[in-house]
DNA sequence: CTATGTGAAGGTGTTCACAGCA
DNA sequence: TGCTGTGAACACCTTCACATAG
């Protein structure tokens, strides 16, 4: 009997990938109605966007009137599974890994961080945040105790695809990689997002030369 | 007398972003040819793919034989102005500010952090890597004086929009913000990369949640 | 009369299939 | 023969335009 079953037909990710900013931005906007005009402007989509985004979930809004806030933030968060306490594991406890971890815990994100694993004896047994760092050897135990559906790998690149084989294996079914590496998965059910902050500078390199060429 | 005005039609953003991931694969493979189909296994793309993204600059391989790995790579190089000594701003030293300089240090980008500045007394002139924290207030200068092209953001919400305004004053052509807000951008010269941790986090839930439904 | 919800149109990027050249 | 380079077909997303409901 799930709410969205109905319609649930293939969603595109790029709606599912800006329904976060929706969110954010009904929180922001502290009204309890907004149009889908005000909401795009904030969230940075047209109004059109935001419309169909909503329309494959649902009729949420009240025609020549706009949507309620509240309810349509709760709804989103339904969709999202943000109110079903998704957890996270944080591998590699690095400059990048504590930083995560600490910005995940400022930001009031819905996801929570249940864990921080590394391999360096020197680090394992520090606090980061209101967690303590435990050995990578107990990845797998950590994901079934504590539910963990969600794997963040900040890991040097020859440690991040066995460290994903490891999560994909362990049940893990979301993973966001910073590793400066291209990963591979033998699972299709498991969705792979990778942010690699080397090849992202690269790609903005072009575009500086590109508006010098604009202006000379 | 550029090298590629004469295709210089319209290059998909898709594409610029792809271009950095063969340049680390063509690298990564060592050999000295390489087909389109190695090439994409390595980058985690199609041949067709592959051949279609160089194509836009050129015909860069020989027929029945594949492409010449320096070559290449000296061309997208070329392409994305990695050739050009690309110089980036860190605003923001907390945290995340200071570990991306690390991070981009630690990776041969050929796109150097000149510069990192913070508006707080307590981190200003201490040492992060081979640079020292600078006061905000010197953003204009540095970016003059050092000639940079690039800026990062890496401060908290609220002070994002008035540090990527200066930014864009201060001659910047390209921003990547990693502040968990919407940002907008007058100049439309200027582009503007955005990686929201809160919003990737919270689209992977729904991910998390949608392959528990597949195998319940 | 206003703002939603949605088919239809349009645009953009990817995959296919093969012609073209070493 | 083998792999590149590329028009054509396709799939996907966004924008348009309007019927629809309050």
């Amino acid at each position: 009997m799930e709410r969205y079953d109905a319609r649930a037909r293939r969603i595109p990710d790029t709606t599912i990938r800006r329904l976060p900013a929706y969110l954010r931005a009904l929180i922001l906007a502290g009204h309890d109605r907004i149009t889908s005009e005000a909401l795009g402007q904030l969230a940075g989509y047209s109004s059109e966007q935001v419309r169909k985004d909503l329309a494959y979930f649902g009729a949420f809004g009240t025609r020549g009137v706009g949507y309620e806030a509240s309810v349509l933030a709760d709804e989103i968060r339904h969709i999202l599974q943000l109110d079903h306490g998704v957890r996270a594991i944080v591998v590699g406890a690095g400059r990048l890994g504590t930083a995560l971890v600490r910005h995940a815990d400022e930001t009031a994100s819905d996801v929570a961080i249940a864990a921080v694993v590394d391999i360096d004896p020197e680090v394992i047994g520090k606090a980061v945040d209101h967690l303590t760092v435990e050995p990578l050897s107990n990845l797998e135990r950590l994901i079934s105790e504590r539910q963990i559906g969600m794997g963040i790998i900040a890991v040097p690149p020859a440690g991040a695809q066995p460290v994903l084989d490891r999560l994909v294996a362990a049940g893990v079914r979301a993973i966001l990689s910073f590793a400066p590496k291209a990963l591979t998965v033998s699972d299709p059910a498991v969705f792979v997002q990778q942010i690699d902050l080397t090849l992202e500078m690269q790609a903005l390199a072009y575009f500086v030369g590109q508006s010098e060429r604009d202006t000379p």
